[in-house]
DNA sequence: AGAGGTTACGGGCAGCGTAAGGATC
DNA sequence: GATCCTTACGCTGCCCGTAACCTCT
């Protein structure tokens, strides 16, 4: 019996099948198997039933599973306590909205490859829609997304907010909601839907809101004099300060935009965990430093 | 990290040494060595103080001590509880006191066997002290011994009590204890103790206590007239029957001898819990038979 | 000098991936 | 026949044991 047999024998329980196991691990379909065959042969014991479609747990299998599931817990307590983090080997799959790509996302990136050297990053960046799906679908082991994501299998740690302020091109002058433009988030995203419904209950059915999936394609149509809209302030000091939007106020602004760090609390996943709880800190630092440069705020604009 | 490697580590921590742990374990000394340095590299962390003498844990060494203790114990449950006994291998060390040996040692190993066909047998047969020796210091798994240990990292499972009775060689007539010499068990044993010193005390310093180190050999020698003695009338029936031996009440008796299976607590060894419960029902199942025969009691001679 | 642990090195075996072979819907 | 899992097989790489080396008492 070895940690490789247990754990694929955990995947392919909780999958309900070799090939969906052997995708998960990275490993070939046989590989799976041979794990499995392993460990049955070890045990003496057969774990799964057949069945032409997937693979059953029998009685046995599901007694093991409990024991395994314990087995993993204290590794993964292992690798928390004692364990040097620069030992942590393997794959992290983050997933990121726009938003915090544009604004800390690359601090997270290097502390986390600072705190685990010999982890492979992959990137996902995509609407927060996506994102949860390929979250739940185990695509990604972790996803900072405008949340939370309300299942009961997710952990969500709540990130700093973004406050939204209107920017218009800079010299505009007066500006009218009801005629000009509107620029906003991708079309299938939460932001969107609100502000389209809040624009057109304030200025009836006339009102233009376009979607862009991009956001600095956004900002730079608002430089250009297309539109204005309502962005993060966060990511408008460098346009601000080459004077190249300035803030406006219409007499309201759309809600905070409220992310999360999350990630699906079965199985166990350290690295989720604590790249959560890093993210976290990257975010509320870099939250401060913003507050400390005067420029960054609408109200010093 | 691998079960190998946890399991190592943890030898070497309880043992004090590299050398040790892999006498204990079958293992060349390179072999441990290199485990625990594959240990130390996979967690990134210094787990012993290499100090001349012996490894003494380090901090995280200790911390991880505790957690592969729990995943050894995980592990033992699954060996019991999940998996089928005859997947089992390895070796298991036995000892036995002669009695036992002479009574049902050969159903209990045949019994064993068959539970698990791939665990490599290791028999003993000495005496109770040297057997309690042997354990102590790790050379065996399980000791059919004149227990119980007390020790309290030993577990003791009680077996069947063996009366004694006295026997001498058939047709012999009146016998005078004080004038006939007493066969008893090996000189360090207790049964001889006790026996001489009620001897002395009953029939005075005259007496001749011969002692024996094979029991067998003691039943012939009272066969031969060469003396007579106390012994378990589980062993005499089929002397008794053959027309040999006869018993005879000299009016007293030595207690009954007690015997336990006995095994050490830490580590945890499913395969002693088993044996020891499996020696119990064998050594009953046993005596039922015994008593079922009515030619086995003295009182029926 | 000896006990105890590490490094060096050749050989065996476990476990991977590719490719072919059932079984079941 | 499509899907899913197992068997067959060559190959790589890990891990063991032997032997030599280092380091404290």
């Amino acid at each position: 019996m070895t940690f490789d047999q247990l754990l694929t024998f955990l995947w392919v329980a909780r999958l309900g099948g070799v090939r969906r196991a052997a995708e998960q691990m990275h490993l070939s379909q046989p590989a799976v198997s041979a794990r499995l065959g392993g460990l049955e042969e070890a045990l003496r014991v057969t774990l799964f039933e057949r069945s032409g479609r997937g693979v059953v747990l029998t009685k046995e299998g599901e007694l093991l599973k409990g024991y395994a599931e314990q087995i993993f817990f204290i590794r993964e307590e292992i690798q928390r306590r004692v364990a040097d983090p620069s030992g942590v080997e393997g794959f992290f799959r983050v997933g990121c909205s726009e938003t915090i790509a544009q604004s800390w996302l690359s601090r997270f990136l290097e502390r986390f490859s600072e705190v685990y050297p010999r982890v492979s990053l992959e990137l996902t960046v995509d609407i927060s829609r996506d994102l949860r799906e390929a979250l739940m679908g185990r695509q990604l082991d972790l996803a900072l997304l405008m949340g939370p994501v309300s299942d009961c299998s997710v952990d969500n740690v709540d990130l700093p907010a973004f406050p939204l302020a209107w920017y218009r091109k800079a010299g505009g002058g007066d500006t009218d909601l009801a005629a000009v433009p509107v620029i906003s988030y991708a079309r299938q995203t939460r932001p969107y839907r609100d502000l389209s419904r809040e624009m057109v209950r304030r200025y009836g059915p006339g009102v233009r809101v376009y979607s862009s999936t991009s956001l600095a394609t956004s900002l730079q149509l608002v430089s250009a004099g297309v539109g204005v809209g309502p962005f993060p302030q966060a990511l408008a000091p460098a346009l601000v300060g080459a004077g190249e939007i300035e803030p406006f106020d219409p007499g309201w602004r759309p809600p905070d935009l409220h992310f999360t760090a999350s990630f699906l609390t079965e199985p166990r996943n350290a690295l989720a965990e604590e790249g959560a709880a890093l993210a976290a800190m990257v975010g509320r630092l870099w939250q401060g430093e913003l507050a400390a440069e005067p420029m960054a705020s609408p109200a010093a604009g």
